[in-house]
DNA sequence: GCGACAG
DNA sequence: ATCTTGTCGC
């Protein structure tokens, strides 16, 4: 296995240095298989936000789940104010802060992370999955439910995919996960490769749109939301 | 200049 | 992202 340093980064005070910072990073991803044979359980990264909350404070939500059962195996959430805006094409700025803090405190660590966003299906190449990744060293996969960039579109049956195009490039695949479903873009993260993060996202899948992972950390990320809003 | 634009 | 009930379909 290859070294897992987490990459270094200086946060931004504008779009101009975020920009920099992302051409950076991206330099250092790795787009090859890196996991472990047998995948013993999956990771899962979201998000929430508060709708007209003067405070912007986000709520990060980790998971990990048995790969074979979907069993909780460990969740943590960080509630913090948001130091960056949400600007498309910038959202790892935004979010990977408070997912960092959760990871910290989340017992037991997944083979792989699928994260509710773009991997390198994104205009520099460095969307919030391959961000992630990066500052922590640890493989993932992007897991988008709508376009950044790109074209393509899958045929109507389960586990039919579809090339993901942007300018003459391949940056994933568009995958339909279900029937009569919108689908899911999945593009790699950090440290797998394109081929075997769609076989992991179809198979947690199993007939719902969206992944397991993806789904438990979307519930405890506004658990997470509510809990904050009582206190 | 205009339109698009993950979460 | 978030605000929200019922309703259509397998």
């Amino acid at each position: 296995m290859r070294p897992q340093t987490p990459f270094h980064w200086l946060h931004p005070r504008d779009i101009a240095e975020a920009r920099a910072a992302q051409g950076e990073m991206a330099a250092h991803l790795i787009t090859t298989d890196d996991l472990p044979l047998n995948l013993a359980c999956l990771g899962g990264a979201d998000v929430s936000n508060t709708r007209f909350d003067p405070t912007k404070r986000v709520h990060a939500a980790l998971v990990t789940l048995d790969a074979t059962t979907d069993a909780a195996l460990a969740t943590a959430t960080e509630t913090r104010i948001a130091d960056f805006p949400y600007v498309p094409g910038y959202l790892g700025f935004r979010e990977v802060p408070s997912l960092v803090a959760a990871w910290s405190r989340l017992a037991t660590k997944p083979d792989v992370m699928l994260v509710d966003g773009q991997g390198m299906a994104h205009p520099r190449g460095l969307g919030l999955a391959c961000h992630l990744g990066l500052v922590l060293g640890v493989p993932t996969i992007g897991v988008a439910k709508s376009l950044l960039v790109g074209v393509g579109e899958p045929g109507p049956e389960p586990g039919d995919t579809a090339p993901l195009l942007w300018k003459g490039e391949r940056i994933g695949t568009a995958l339909r996960s279900r029937r009569g479903a919108k689908p899911l873009y999945v593009s790699v993260g950090h440290r797998v490769s394109l081929g075997t993060a769609v076989a992991i996202v179809l198979a947690a899948t199993r007939g719902r749109r969206l992944a397991a992972p993806i789904r438990a950390a979307h519930d405890a990320a506004n658990r997470a939301r509510r809990a904050a809003a009582l206190a």
